[in-house]
DNA sequence: TGGAATAAGTGACTTTTGTCACACGGCAGG
DNA sequence: CCTGCCGTGTGACAAAAGTCACTTATTCCA
């Protein structure tokens, strides 16, 4: 009955040990989010873990007046390390996570998943993994802020988006300039700049990807 | 015999049970780092993780051209999260560690902590606590850079600065500069404006902080 | 089918930040 | 003591990014 369940998770995180996934399996509960659901609110106060295991949900760092700034994608596979770093110590939340595709999230309790760090080294090496690769991601995003102008970071915005969504981007440049908490009109330039080199092709609503190899 | 080691690491992380203490004491190495020396360089293969006891430490980001941009400090009683990262997976690093001030650093290789993992609670939380606060930092400078202009990351530079080394800058403007990525004309023109508002005084090579929290 | 709403394009302008050139002044080493 | 370096001050300018106002184009649907 509940195989069903544990070989789906097995699926998208092979690398966990067979009694642990049947815990988990005990443990987790899977929520169903629709694009636009938030998975984590700033604020909010956690007791569980977060696992993506299909769709595709992304993370924000927000600012006193709303805004937006995209820091990383979470895929089927990763697990959220700031929730998991939250649950462990029942803090809040210091990020926004929206689904933008359907998705599948698997909430461990994190009372729960404590004990494991200590029964399963696979589940040790896993939060490890996952810490370092969140903390990779987020000193890439901090370079492309602090050593790159604005061109060069639309161009790693793309070149991210184009490695988890493909080469069609289907955001309007506002969405776009949100993201990268720029403006509009600023962002419509530098794509018509891109579009001239023939590194894009523009659309309204949506724009494609052709090479940015060059960049 | 060993016991002077011993008490002098408590002394700093009392948080850690007696019997690792005692272990740590035995696996970990004293360094004693003088100001400008490096505890950890941009792409060294780590096998330790690195625990400041006293003094501090910087914590920088490199670009391909050599710039050093500031993330955040260590004091006594911190652990690196990323040599902990890197050193879990023997990995690069993938930061700058500079001494500012006479420090002792403890080498704890890898291969010993990650027992500890399993034995001692209190070594696992202290992980995660780390790991947590680091990245809270992070997000922290990370906010300065995305949300806010280059007067308002000044303020916050000069208040971290006042957090851990008190309300004298010993610094030139080309130093702040650089920290800051910016370049020593603006950070000339801001702090003038600073000084004109009573929140600092300048002098040749070092500046004092009088009040910042108007800022 | 004809507005209304929304997305995108564009020129003019402002603000912020960076760059260049050079002046000033103090301090250190000869 | 003087001289040359280094840190700082400053004006003028350039470049990057943001803002404003308005136009054009597309879609949606009443």
């Amino acid at each position: 009955m509940d195989q069903d369940k544990i070989n789906h998770i097995q699926e998208k995180f092979p690398q966990l040990e067979p009694a642990l996934l049947l815990e988990i399996a005990k443990a987790g509960v899977i929520k169903h989010l629709e694009p636009e659901d938030e998975a984590l609110r700033t604020g909010q106060y956690l007791k569980s873990n977060v696992l993506v295991i299909n769709g595709l949900v992304k993370v924000y760092r927000e600012d006193e007046e709303g805004d937006e700034f995209l820091m990383y994608y979470l895929e089927g596979g990763n697990a959220c390390a700031l929730s998991m770093m939250c649950a462990a110590r029942n803090e809040q939340s210091q990020v926004l996570a929206k689904a933008i595709t359907p998705a599948e999230v698997l909430m461990i309790p994190a009372h729960v998943s404590e004990q494991w760090l200590v029964r399963f080294p696979s589940w040790h090496n896993f939060i490890i993994a996952s810490y370092r690769a969140r903390f990779d991601e987020l000193l890439q995003t901090l370079d492309s802020i602090v050593f790159k102008s604005l061109d060069e970071r639309l161009v790693f915005y793309l070149k991210r988006h184009q490695k988890v969504l493909g080469k069609e981007v289907r955001l309007s440049h506002q969405q776009i300039a949100e993201e990268l908490n720029s403006s509009r009109e600023v962002i419509s330039r530098l794509l018509k700049k891109l579009e001239q080199t023939g590194a894009v092709i523009l659309h309204r609503n949506y724009l494609e990807i052709i090479n940015l190899d060059l960049f």
